[in-house]
DNA sequence: TATGAATGAGTATTCATTCAT
DNA sequence: CATGAATGAATACTCATTCAT
């Protein structure tokens, strides 16, 4: 059984390899079973179908990629420090998630809509991107508790825009051919995250969004 | 030549209707020639090749998704009105270009990567969505100059993170089977955008962020 | 009439030069129109189809080529010299033939056996290729009757075995990607022909196929 | 493996036998399956294409078809003998030659100049039928060294016309609807090849060129 | 009569899935 | 269970032919 997993994981690990750097659609079982070194009949072994294995990829590297993100549960410090140290982690995740971002959006597209398997990748991709928002209101929560967020703030709401903005930059950021968007990248998110940490401080002197360096402003393009 | 742009035309709503319902890798030349109302050979006679077709096709869809945003160009309204008409006019757009919003990320695993149509892609993209930043960056600067967004503001930051915002709801409401989250509806990005907006601004009392209604909060899903 | 049967000719001028470069399977109707300077639907005003048009094309090679030997009917100069001036001629033609030669053997897989079309192909064949024997069996049969060639020799026969192997290094030439083999060539084949004229004729002495040049025998490859 | 070489086998085999038919152009993957008894897709486990498989038929049978004329390597008998020998033998086999033999020239136009493939069948073809040459000329080489071929003969130029007649023999064979010219036949090919030995021997008198039966000549058409 | 855009039947090729070993 | 050769349904693309202008 201890096989057993880690073969699993080798395929899923390929697949994902492969998916991102070709894209799902062209991810082949044949590649999956050669990189995963496993024949491609023992792939019919674990996953009744290509898209039955593909969408285990999919929910597996998405589960991985929120994951990463730390808990910071380490009490001894503030909800002020947590979440300054959530905008690192999040920020220093960004490169290696923008390699295989795109396949969640292409997953969605490999099911037939109104099939079981389509409703088991969405369900599966909702839970989890709730539960993202959920880890991120939950510091929230423990800075307002705290008083560094103002009290007046829907916490629900802006867990939800800190998500959306960390995915699209993700998503922007994936149709560059060489990070050429200065905006797109690791500091891009750190400023993007920072921002909407500090629209909801009452502490308006922290804006990280005030113009510091004017030759960053000529930087970035448009 | 009245006629064969209309055909053109035909080629692409008829191949961006399938994409957008099946997913881009499902979207075979039969049925765009069926849907288009002509023959597959005449698919030919207008695209070198299926890849060239949908890529052309994505690429009119996100043109046009941009183009709907109305440039709010009427002079006699205040800056800070034409971003409001901004707003609602994105989240009037929202449920919409959700439709076809995977399509996009679908196209960059159509084509592999190296190739230069491959590239013909990611650069019409990146033209468009910079474009689009440009856009409400030049809205925020016409606000900026008459004083209700902040002098400290980095513009072209803010036009990035609401470009993001918008589009990583775009992304998390593409996954949904019926507008399960109210935070990514038209409401939702009104909320959303308005935030942005209003954090930029100097009167903290406007701010959409404050809860207002309990029961809103227990309706947005964690 | 003047100016059809001048577009015929650059038609039939067309399909046989783009036949003799990539065959004439791998020539299309498009090709022919635009090399000769018409429009695709001109084609069809001149031919039924495409294979009647080829068919034309290879029986108007295939009889220009055999024209081209001239009848050397100058009544002045001997037999002998009427024939040394055929293996001339024939060596002279040999690199242009070389060129369209394997289009004659493609042509009879172009059309089902058993048509109409495919029989007019064979039967026109035949016939050209039979007048092109008795035209070299009448230059033997003067220079029997004054007496260079032996009485006992079997015109027929020769003039056969004549033509047989003049194709047949045609056939080979037409296999080598350059010239390598000095056997198939215009030398070659004066040798060949000057071979089988002398082996009719009764003084030995004169036989071209002797060992002249040891250097010669060197380069011929094996 | 004995299985899938007698698949192979089986593969070119069928292609020959409807490429003989009805020519290489008309020779479609789903025949040769069908008449090959396997799959197409197993057409694509032997062969990387169409177009490799249609050229490994063709080197397949142009190679089997000069295997077919015997060594006559028996020593017991002289080298006269044997070449009386290689001639009954090189006549016997003309029939059913004759029926594969346009295939080879088809081959040529089947691929692009230029490309890799193109080389291999070219290059194949050449060294096939330099191997052809070369043994005959070691026959004629021993017969030259027991006497009965003369001193001064180029055996190497000698070879080249003997394999030269010979194809063009079955070069013109291939046109006939039916064996309509007895100088194309089984027949024909004796009197020639014997023609060009006798040619090159001392005994004039054997000389199978004569004309022996009047009506032989009559029959054989002009 | 000349044109060339539209047509769609015809084909090579791919690749998920199966199953005998 | 693992393997990988065999399978054949599915699909992009070509090109001879037609016909409205």
């Amino acid at each position: 059984m201890e096989e057993a997993e880690n073969r699993k994981q080798r395929i899923l690990a390929a697949a994902l390899r492969i998916g991102g750097q070709r894209g799902l659609a062209a991810t082949h079982m044949d590649e999956i079973a050669e990189a995963a070194g496993v024949s491609k009949g023992t792939l019919y072994n674990f996953y009744k179908s290509r898209e039955q294995l593909l969408v285990e990829a999919v929910l597996f590297f998405v589960e991985a990629a929120v994951e990463e993100i730390p808990e910071v549960s380490d009490e001894s410090i503030s909800g002020e420090q947590r979440l300054q140290a959530l905008i690192e982690s999040m920020a220093g995740s960004f490169d290696r998630i923008v390699e295989n971002f795109p396949i969640a959006t292409q997953a969605g597209s490999l099911t037939p809509p109104g099939t079981e398997i389509h409703s088991h990748l969405l369900n599966g991709l909702n839970e989890i991107f709730l539960g993202y928002r959920k880890k991120i209101r939950s510091l929230l929560a423990l800075a307002q508790s705290e008083g560094s967020v103002r009290e007046d703030v829907d916490l629900n709401a802006l867990a939800a825009i800190w998500v959306a903005t960390y995915n699209g930059l993700l998503y922007r950021a994936s149709f560059e051919e060489s990070g050429a968007d200065s905006l797109c990248t690791e500091a891009g998110v750190k400023q993007a995250l920072s921002w909407l940490y500090e629209s909801a401080t009452e502490i308006e002197t922290k804006n990280a969004f005030k113009n510091r360096a004017k030759s960053h402003t000529k930087d970035s393009k448009v």
